[in-house]
DNA sequence: CTGCATCCTTAATGATACTG
DNA sequence: CAGTATCATTAAGGATGCAG
């Protein structure tokens, strides 16, 4: 029992073989792929990577203010959840690099928007909050 | 110094007071913006807020699994940020009402769009995880 | 350069009992 | 009903040193 169909009535033998997801249920498979994507420095490393591939110093570099660790764990998921591609060169020094799969490019439509919503709408969010704060 | 302006050249005097931010320095205040809104709980309440206000106990019966705690302490922090408005009715039984405001109305679409994007996307996410978890 | 291993600190979440 | 308060548990994050 994966999670329930979204609506009330249910189709007759779906042709497709996409299983129908729901986020909101506690039980659904589906809110841990949500909870991975709903996050802040996946959401950074998203698009950073959208332009282009990067190496693991540029990234960090791009995301300021990650840490190594919180970096290469990071990667490490999306790089499990195929939304991040790991390549690895055999040089010396050693270089790796990132690069978004087919899926993650699919992130970074959303994504942006909701980097674009947070610095577009940063100062609302701050007056409201120095008004909760300003009040007895 | 709040921020730094996006592009690498800098526009004279900018006519609109609206400041420019860029969640991916780490010195930038709108990070705090993003981490509030990239967090799957957040998702989750301002899905179910999209229709219809909701009292306290709907909203912990659409979000499942969500403790009351997690519950009252996100509500709290999104109302600070003015993104969900907590209304109360003096009446007995006490009634607590809380709905989006016009700027948490806002987040409706690309908040729903990440939701459709786990749900529509999971199985690609389950499949690249079993392989990845199958290789040596 | 990359990034793993380790240890440590802090933040998030959960369970329970209790009050207006 | 809608919280608050408390404690316990867990997860996230950070710092450092070392290895391939």
């Amino acid at each position: 029992m994966p999670g329930t169909p979204r609506g009330t009535r249910e189709r007759p033998a779906p042709q497709r073989s996409t299983t129908q997801w729901n986020v909101m249920m506690a039980t659904c498979p589906s809110r841990t792929s949500l909870a991975r994507i709903a996050n802040k420095w996946t959401a950074m490393i998203v698009i950073a990577l959208s332009d282009s591939a990067l190496r693991f110093g540029e990234l960090q570099q791009q995301v300021q203010g990650i840490s190594g660790k919180v970096l290469t764990d990071t990667l490490r998921t999306l790089e499990r959840d195929g939304i991040v591609d790991r390549r690895v060169f055999a040089e010396v020094p050693p270089r790796v690099e990132y690069e978004l799969t087919p899926l993650g490019s699919t992130l970074i439509e959303p994504l942006s928007a909701l980097r674009h919503w947070a610095e577009s709408h940063f100062d609302e969010v701050q007056a409201a909050r120095v008004a909760y704060d300003h009040r007895p």
